[in-house]
This record gives structure tokens, C-alpha cells and sequence, in this order.
DNA sequence: TGTTAGCACTCACCCCAGGAGAGTGCTAAA
DNA sequence: TTTAGCACTCTCCTGGGGTGAGTGCTAACA
């Protein structure tokens, strides 16, 4: 069934007030303060309507109504209006890209600070995923006796690189043998194809083409050089604290604990790779402790692949049209920035 | 003026006592629990003479009395008893030093997990610093026309690597001629002397020497590759809330927001660099936001070189001689793992 | 028929008073 | 010097009354 025109009118109003004041809200309230040209009762009984239709709630007979999930969902579906930038902001996002010499994580780690500041909500970053970009080389460089450097570019110009023990008995001309087929070998691979089975299957052909190759080939599979766990960044987490939904300590203990499970939030953010922008709100979001909390998310790219997440996590009141605009702003800016040093195909 | 032997014991339990209930602690619950031999009057007489002395504070008139900061101190310095680390204890913590291929990074991660799991509390672990190491070598692969790999050793056998813009008109013999020289001009230096002020000089010699270098020569000023801002980990920051004196939400934001700053973090951590065991309690950090907290560090190192520091932070209250013993161990063992790996002189 | 005014009712919140409990300081006795 | 007794203090808890915001319902109005 669709809405009318004044329960949508209503519907947003409310929801709105509710984001800014985090009270319940009385249709006097919004006869009062906003004029929509309704009296208090008329606007009583549409927000009985809202009410049995699911899309607001009751904490306790006789207090004003407060947003359903359901609620927020069609608010952010259908009657949110996006917000411009003020100068301001973005100059505070230019910022992060003004320098030239900057690593990617210093760019993302930075990119979680100025969101957090920009919104004032926790924000999550999901560093650059390998997983799926593709093997293009590998190298080694001999730093002593010892230790060696390996390198890997990857398709999307990534240079990933770790230093090994080197195993004592090749000399190094039969280390660039070894590094000569494991290119051919590898090329063109996506990273997260390289699992342990097929490194495995890799040694075993090694040793069998090379006789001066033994077992102590374990290179790649020791060196979890593929396995880095992506990292996740975080900013803001204070801000949490300023909501007043979040004052009491209990609740507080439970977001933060899940905030220090790094495992948890990278898949959480993982997920959220394959849609440019999401929102996922309250119960949506499948962690128990994150039931008052909606998380948005939108991806950056290399090309046309995502390969990583930055989000903004806020209660459920949290203010949808502001975050998306900022989320997205910096994406966007992120993006066109990674695509400027890499990928220069 | 030396405390009787009484007072010290009554100091002593009052202030274990405190530790475990977060209460103050009045005459008769002493007498009560403990069995000293004197009646609640008697303590009552002794702890009147400790607040005198300034080792006790009493909230308000007819409320039990709680350890000022000085009562810690003299507890600390004189009258703690370390405990011993509980078999389940120690195997938690060998746990984290079981695989052979962990990173550093990794290593040092876990142990600030561990850390405070064990204690309950929020750990700060400071990462291993360069800046007291020397140079001792420094390498520079190229890996296409535009990016190299350069490399830095370190006389305690840490490898630091970074990727850089390659100037387009340096050949591969000229390169390798400015790494020579490079080399010799910097070997044996601490890397915290290698200022942008040296480089600066160093690159004014190499434009003299060499024809072929020119104002491009930016390489090591321009990436950062020394002034790697040393990571700081944390864990269990979720901890701080279970503490009694940390239920109000105003409290924790002001912490929380401290524990954000990373690079206040590294500077108290560094400070700490200086002494093996520290115990700061209370007023003595000097950051007003900490005033009801303790910081407890060690350092951990590689040959004789202090590189970096493990913490933990709790509550004045804190439980000082289990923290002081496994912040201990796990110092000692990573300590040790680290003198296996690398500074094989 | 949709809208509005009026009214009784509900519920959270604040404030206050009073009682219980833990602890103290002081005094006097052992 | 130690201890028992006692009056006193202060926090914390509890319950009651008042206030204010808001609702639902009913009846009147356009």
C-alpha cells in the first residue's frame, strides 16, 4: 500500500525531528515547529496510522513516537534529500590528498580521521584487498646470506613485499631460476586463487623440474605474504560516546568490544564490497551488539575493481543524508587519487 | 619519619583491600576480614594517623578511607609482594611465541592482546624503534622505470623497506654510484641523526661529486622513510569499562579521546624507553585526562638497546604487583625472541 | 467526511523527606 | 596503650507527590 502524500509529509518530519532532538516526538512538537498547516490532532491520528503500519513506535503508551527500523528504511529508500557539501568540508577532504608523497595507508588512515570528525560517528576503513587483484610479478632480491627480499606487483599496481629466510644452499643463480618460473607459473592469477593447496602443488613440481630445489622451498607458504590480513582502520571511536542512546556503559561495553574483534569488522566491510553505497540499518546489520547502530558503506576502486570499504557506523538516529554525501565525497576522491598512481595502463 | 611496623600493615591491607572492592575501606571491615590482632578503634586511631601523614584520603567525613597517590607510591616502592605468574599464565603468553614466521608487527600485536586479557586492563605496546638504531646499510632495487625499492638495515638487523619514485634520467650504473655513496656517508650514523638537515647537505655533496645527479635527487627526504611515526597497538581498550571509578560516561570520553592520539601515546611510551620497570600512578602522567589512571611500562630490546615499550593503564586502583609481574614476563620473553632473530653478531 | 478542540488519562522525570547502614571521632574505662 | 561505647555524619535507597509532555477518544465543526 502507498503512502499518502501527508503520512509521507509526516512520516519525514518526524523522522527527521527524531534524528536531531534523539527524543520521542509529539505531533504538539511538530504542529509547533514545523508548519505543515495540521493540527496537533490530525497529525495524531496519521502518526496512529504510521504506527499500526509499522513504520513508526511506541517506547511506552502516552510518550510521542520514535522511528521503526521499518521507519528509517523508507526514509532512507524514498524521502531522505541528499545534502551538498559546505566549503568547508571539503576543503577539510582535499586536505588529505594534498600532499604528494603519501603511502595509501597513511591516505586511508587519514580518511577514517576526517570522516569520523566530518560526521561525528565512528568510522571504519578497510584497507586495499589484494584478494582479488591479479598476480603480475614477483622478484627477490638477496639482502645478505640470510634474508631476502620478495616483491609482488599486482595488476592493479599494488607492490606488496616482505623480507624471508632464505634457504642456505642456492646459489643465486638458481634463486632467479626458481623466481623465473614461479612468474610464469603465477602470472595472472588473482591473489586470493593462490591458495595453500596450489602453493603446494606449485613446490612439488619445483622440486621435481629442479633437482638443486628440496624442501626447503617454503617460501611462499611460510611467508604469508598473500595472507595479510586486511586492516582495518578506525576513527572516531569516542564519538560514540556523544550519543545519548549510547549512555549507558553496558551498551558502550558491548560496541566496543566488538570494535576490537579487527576479524569481525573486516568481514563486515568485506561484504559491503560489492555495492558502491550501502546502508544497512539496525537489525540489518547481523551482529547482535550493533542492533542500535546503522553502518554505511561505500566502496573505493582501482579501475573498475573495489578493492576496499570505508564506512561510517552511527545509531540507528544517525543522520543518513550527511553521512552518505561525506562517504561518498571521499570515495570519490579516493578513488580518482588511487587511479592517478596506479594503474597507469 | 619512617612508618611503625603497624602502620605498615595497615597501610599494606587497606590498601589490597581497596584494590579488590573499589570501596573505601573503613576500620571495621579490616578487623573484620583481616586478622591483625586489633580492634576496629585501634585501626581506627592508625588510619587517622595515615591520612595525617598523607597516605590515606577520606571522600568525606564518616565515609572509609581510599589510598592517595603518595599511599600508592610508598605501596609500590616498599610494601607490594610480586606475585607469581599462574601455570595457565605463563602458557598463555609462550602461546604467542610459538610459530617460528611470525612478523614483528605481529608479534608485538599479539602481545598487547595477551597482555591485556591477562590483566584486565588497556595495553599500549610501542612498536620497535629505529631512530636508536644505526645505519648500516642501504639498498636500492629498481622494479620498472618508474619505482624502486629501497632498503635500510640497521646494526640490530631490522630491515626497513619503502617504494619510491625512481627520477626517469638516472641509468642503473649512476643509481647504484649514488647508493655507494650514499652508503659510505651514512654508515654507522643513529638513524634519529639522520635529520632533513643532513640530507639536506648530503644532497648538496652528491650534486657537486656527481655530474649526473640533479636537484631530482629527492629520494630519501621526500619518502619518509625514517620518520616511520612508530605504531603504537592497543588492547583491551573495552576493559576501562569494567572499571568501577570509569562508570561515568564523561570519564571514559576523555580517556577514549586521549587514546585516540597516537602520537601523544608514542610520546609517553618513548618517554618510558628510558627505564626497564616504570610505574607512574596518578598525577604523576602528566595528562590531565589520566589523573584517576596508572601506567605501568617495560621495555623490550634487541642486544643492549632498549627499542620499545609495553604498558598497560588501568585505574589507579589497579592491581600493581600482577601487572609489574606479567608485564615483566611477556618483556623478558619478547625480549629474548628478538635477540634469536635478529643481532646475530 | 475529514478536521479540530477539549478532556481525561498515562507515564517519565524531578524533588524531597525519611530511614537504614557504614563509618568516624571522641571519651572514658580496662 | 588499647578497647568499648556512643553520638554524629554522610551516602544511598525508597516512596510519594507534583509537573509536563503526550496520547486516545469523543463530540463539534466546516
Amino acid at each position: 500500500m502507498e503512502l499518502s502524500e501527508r503520512k509521507k509529509q509526516i512520516l519525514q518530519v518526524i523522522i527527521s525531528e527524531y534524528i536531531k532532538s534523539a527524543e520521542p516526538v509529539g505531533s504538539r512538537t511538530i504542529a509547533r515547529r514545523y508548519n505543515l498547516g495540521y493540527s496537533p490532532a490530525t497529525i495524531r491520528n496519521e502518526m496512529s496510522d504510521l504506527e499500526e503500519l509499522g513504520y513508526l513506535e511506541q517506547p511506552h503508551t502516552s510518550s510521542g513516537r520514535v522511528p521503526s527500523q521499518k521507519g528509517y528504511r523508507f526514509y532512507v529508500d524514498s524521502l531522505m534529500k541528499l545534502k551538498n557539501l559546505s566549503g568547508k568540508e571539503i576543503k577539510r577532504i582535499q586536505k588529505i590528498f594534498d600532499f604528494k608523497m603519501k603511502e595509501i595507508d597513511q591516505l586511508i588512515q587519514q580518511s577514517a580521521k576526517v570522516l569520523s570528525t566530518l560526521t561525528h560517528y565512528t568510522s571504519l576503513v578497510l584497507g586495499p584487498q589484494l584478494q582479488k587483484s591479479a598476480f603480475e610479478n614477483l622478484k627477490i632480491f638477496p639482502l645478505d646470506n640470510e634474508k631476502a627480499l620478495v616483491v609482488i606487483v599486482t595488476d592493479t599496481g599494488f607492490v606488496e613485499n616482505k623480507i624471508i629466510e632464505l634457504p642456505q644452499m642456492l646459489s643465486t643463480d638458481e634463486l632467479f631460476k626458481v623466481v623465473e618460473y614461479l612468474n610464469s607459473r603465477l602470472r595472472g592469477l588473482t591473489i586470493d586463487r593462490l591458495t595453500s593447496g596450489l602453493i603446494k602443488d606449485i613446490k612439488m613440481e619445483l622440486i621435481h623440474q629442479m633437482d638443486f630445489v628440496d624442501r626447503y622451498i617454503n617460501l611462499l607458504e611460510e611467508s604469508s605474504l598473500f595472507q595479510r590480513e586486511s586492516r582495518v582502520y578506525l576513527g572516531g571511536t569516542a564519538n560514540i560516546l556523544n550519543q545519548p542512546e549510547f549512555k549507558d556503559v553496558n551498551k558502550i561495553k558491548k560496541i566496543f568490544s566488538i570494535l576490537e574483534e579487527e576479524s569481525l569488522l573486516s568481514n563486515l566491510l568485506e561484504e559491503a564490497l560489492s555495492d558502491s553505497l550501502r546502508v544497512v540499518i539496525g537489525e540489518e546489520i547481523q551482529i547482535e551488539e550493533f542492533q542500535d547502530c546503522s553502518l554505511i558503506t561505500a566502496t573505493y576502486s582501482v579501475g573498475d575493481k573495489a578493492i576496499g570499504t570505508i564506512g561510517v557506523m552511527g545509531p540507528t538516529r544517525m543522520d543518513y543524508s550527511k553521512v552518505i554525501t561525506v562517504v561518498g565525497y571521499i570515495t570519490k576522491q579516493l578513488s580518482s587519487r588511487l587511479n592517478e598512481v596506479y594503474k597507469k595502463s
